[in-house]
RNA sequence: GCGGAAGUAGCUCAGUUGGUAGAGCAUCUGAUUGUGGCUCAGAGGGCCGAGAGUUCAAGUCUCUUCUUUCGCCCCA
């Protein structure tokens, strides 16, 4: 038998290649506008940068890393997500002496031992944009404002907008005290998993799909009412940047972040469209991650976008068209059909050529099939000529060029 | 970790109450000398996921196992 590949590790052919080199390609593009460069950090990280960061009681840290020790029996993990991977390389390169304000995004693979679905993949890409060096609301309304663009420029309307706001160390633990009186008031009514996050992660009970439409929760308490008067002006801003800019969103008293270093503004963008999975990208700020990591109490935002559900938002892609496909009628000619088609390339057009001489009929099955613009026909009466005969594929009409014309009517 | 569904030609799938396999698409060839797409004719290609069991006989029934996929959990 033959080998296979990993589950939850894709192969991705021209036709899925071709919408991740649009994706990537607009963001590269994009990012550039708003002052975003691009930082290329490792896949892998030691373990301790992930629990530090994303938190030792998150799944994701606790049972979905791919983690291995080095030679000295540390432990190092395939990065599962990469703004920690980035903070780590802000710190080390002391980026904040250097530039008061730091605007980064990397793009690449991320790993977590899931079990795959629609749209979750164990290998999975995601483009990150991290903002480092302000507590200025207009950055948050910045990377948002980011964000639409990009999937924008990518063609995709249907996306809305959810934004909530999760407070500071001060404000929070206020709301989650309130939180879990009245979800424990009403613990009965609970389903058997918000059970049980009521004590493991009890803002995770605000987005169960099951509890979501219950009546009790229409009265949960919202955290909006329990802010601390500096967040609540922080997110009025941003709020209000937003709306002066017409950029619709859903104030969304149940969004919550998966990972423990998000405070203040949150966002996420959804889509019904994608199986189970309704995120496409979430983000959110998160003012004491680099000083957690041992850098300075540098404030930061950001957010990560997930190109696996980008794409099955996409519709496929059309490859480029070919300038020209050449054919061989015998051995003499393809030497100088081989010859021919090396000088069309390096004169800036593209095409392919057969690679063995073979019959009329065949041979233009095959250049039809390659899409190719003109059919360059090359035989012995040609040959005899110094010439070549060019077709043109949709029209059908077909001339004889002379070798030194060749480029030069390819190119019309 | 827990559920549901599915594994038959390269791809998408049929396969009736058990009798050693079929279609469409794709590929290749041909329809009078060197001209594609449309049409027509033909060809190649399958240990029916794997392993046991029942039976004269298993793609079909039973069990095991592997794989894939959609959900739960969690997350982008």
């Amino acid at each position: 038998m033959s080998i296979k590949r990993i589950n939850g590790f894709a192969d991705m052919f021209a036709r899925d290649s071709r919408v991740f080199e649009f994706m990537e390609s607009t963001c590269r593009r994009v990012f550039s506008a708003y002052g975003f460069q691009e930082v290329r950090v490792p896949v892998m990280e030691y373990t301790q940068l992930f629990a530090r960061s994303i938190g030792t009681e998150t799944d994701v840290v606790q049972k979905e890393m791919y983690t291995f020790p080095d030679a000295h029996g540390v432990n190092q993990s395939l990065r599962p997500e990469a703004t920690a991977g980035i903070m780590r390389a802000y710190i080390n390169a002391s980026l904040h002496a250097k530039e008061s304000v730091s605007k980064l995004f990397t793009y690449g693979p991320m790993f977590r031992c899931e079990r795959p679905q629609k749209g979750r993949m164990r290998q999975f890409h995601q483009v990150d944009c991290e903002l480092l060096g302000t507590h200025a609301p207009a950055a948050d309304a910045e990377i948002i404002s980011l964000l639409l663009h990009y999937v924008t420029e990518l063609g995709l309307t249907d996306l809305s907008l959810h934004m909530n706001n999760l407070g500071c160390p001060t404000c929070r633990p206020k709301y989650r005290q309130a939180l879990v009186e009245y979800l424990t008031r009403h613990e009965e009514h609970l389903c058997d998993d918000c059970k049980r996050r009521l004590h493991t992660n009890p803002l995770r009970v605000l987005d169960c799909k099951k509890d979501h439409d219950l009546a009790f929760m229409q009265e949960v308490p919202v955290f909006l009412d329990y802010v601390c008067d500096d967040c609540k002006q922080h997110y009025e801003t941003v709020t209000a940047l937003l709306q002066e800019n017409n950029i619709a969103f859903v104030q969304d008293h149940c969004l919550v972040r998966g990972l423990d270093y998000y405070c203040r503004t949150t966002f996420e963008l959804q889509s019904s469209a994608i199986g189970a999975q309704t995120a496409v990208a979430g983000g959110g700020r998160y003012d004491g991650l680099i000083r957690n990591l041992g850098g300075p109490d540098i404030p930061g935002i950001g957010f990560a976008c997930g190109m696996e559900r980008l794409a099955l938002l996409l519709g496929e892609r059309e490859a480029q068209r070919k300038d020209f496909y050449m054919v061989c009628l015998d051995d003499t000619a393809l030497h100088t059909g081989f010859k021919i088609v090396r000088d069309l390339r390096l004169a800036g057009l593209s095409g392919e050529m057969g690679y063995t001489a073979a019959g009329m009929k065949s041979s233009m099955r095959q250049a039809g099939k390659s899409g190719a613009r003109y059919t360059l026909i090359l035989g012995s009466d040609e040959m005899a000529r110094q010439t070549v005969a060019v077709k043109d594929m949709d029209k059908g009409e077909q001339k004889e060029v002379s070798l030194d014309q060749l480029v030069q009517v390819i190119s019309q």
